[in-house]
DNA sequence: ATCTGTGAAATGATTCACAGCC
DNA sequence: GGCTGTGAATCATTTCACAGAT
């Protein structure tokens, strides 16, 4: 079935279908087409229909798609029908924010530890979490089933946090320092940069004034 | 010059060589070439000289690229040799964190104004932030020359909110609610959705375990 | 009558490979 | 000898268009 490599762009997409998959059955809805599904997303029909194709069939003809199957179908390719736990590294200002971020939560990621490099840090207590030191990650990482570190550190101190992480068996970074992480193949990376988002929008922005 | 229109990937990456070079100055190295560019970006030469081709002709056969040169040049191309002026909608926890996050002030995005739809928040100060409601947006935008819109509310208010931006003439919005949002043609979205990040990173995850 | 699933075609992006220059 | 800039070749993604199912 996926004896065909699924390309990276079609699993990026796959989220947005989840969503907009909520959506429609919190609003009773159990059948939708991918016209339909098009029309919330922004895309096209073809490539819904395509995208999926890599998964398997989940429609019927003259119908569509079943809400509830797809979406049920799509958590378990994406691995959402279960919960993933983190730790996050740098409780500074951007640390604490994406503690107290709801949004993690409700999806099922859990953040279950909190490090710090700065050892004035350690021990201090933000929200339910107790700082630990760098030191103690190797061992919390494996206590605690931790897959994903989440990097909210400084610039200079992100690659080797990262180096860290990936030492300690993490195999998911989501990047908040404005680095271009170095990684092994193996591993997956997430970058999430408003700034950089902000800059592309200029070059568009710029000809308009 | 730009008589072939720029794929918009590449107006995407031009932001990150941005960033490589600014590393590179405060590195006093002041020639590089794309092969070490790319080991800095982890990319290959052959894409950085295509995207800067698009351009102009920036290198110096047998030398590199002058680093200080390029970077005026990527800047200038960009419209980052000036300071964009943002307003941000939603100040609840994320919005708050949005407004003390130092990253867009020191790439000269200055958030100049808050709103927010909720009267109860209006008329509160959020650092040196008046909460200003929905009907005073028109105008301060106007007054404050405002050309980019922070988007950080909860998801049912989020098409919403955009509507309101976009009559009001903004032309560029960074989306932090998670939807899809739907704009015209002429208005750049930049999405910043770390739980969409995570969901498509679990999907090589879960093949791991 | 409608909508899926999918090969084939079209379009888009990346990489190659080398002429030309320093 | 080293490196850029760029057409050409390759590879990837999207869209088309239609057979087949309900």
């Amino acid at each position: 079935m996926d004896s065909v490599e699924v390309p990276e762009v079609v699993v990026l997409r796959l989220p947005l279908y989840v969503r907009a998959l909520s959506q429609l059955m919190s609003e009773s809805i159990d059948v939708v087409s991918s016209q339909q599904l098009g029309g919330l997303l922004q895309m096209t029909p073809a490539q819904i229909r395509k995208d999926l194709s890599y998964f398997g069939r989940f429609g019927k003809q003259g119908r569509g798609y079943d809400v509830r199957f797809l979406l049920h179908e799509l958590q378990e390719i994406l691995g959402l029908d279960r919960e993933w736990r983190a730790c996050l590294v740098g409780v500074g200002r951007l640390g604490r924010a994406i503690i107290n971020y709801p949004g993690f939560y409700r999806e099922n990621f859990r953040i279950v530890a909190a490090f710090d490099g700065d050892r004035a840090q350690v021990g201090s207590t933000i929200g339910e979490f107790n700082v630990q030191s760098m030191d103690e990650l190797s061992d919390t990482v494996i206590d605690k089933k931790i897959s994903i570190g989440i990097v909210a550190v400084p610039a200079q101190q992100a690659q080797n946090v990262i180096d860290v992480l990936i030492e300690n068996n993490i195999k998911g970074i989501l990047n908040y320092a404005p680095v271009a992480a170095k990684v092994p193949m193996n591993i997956v990376v997430r970058n999430i940069d408003p700034v950089l988002s902000l800059q592309s929008m200029t070059f568009y922005l710029r000809e308009l004034e």
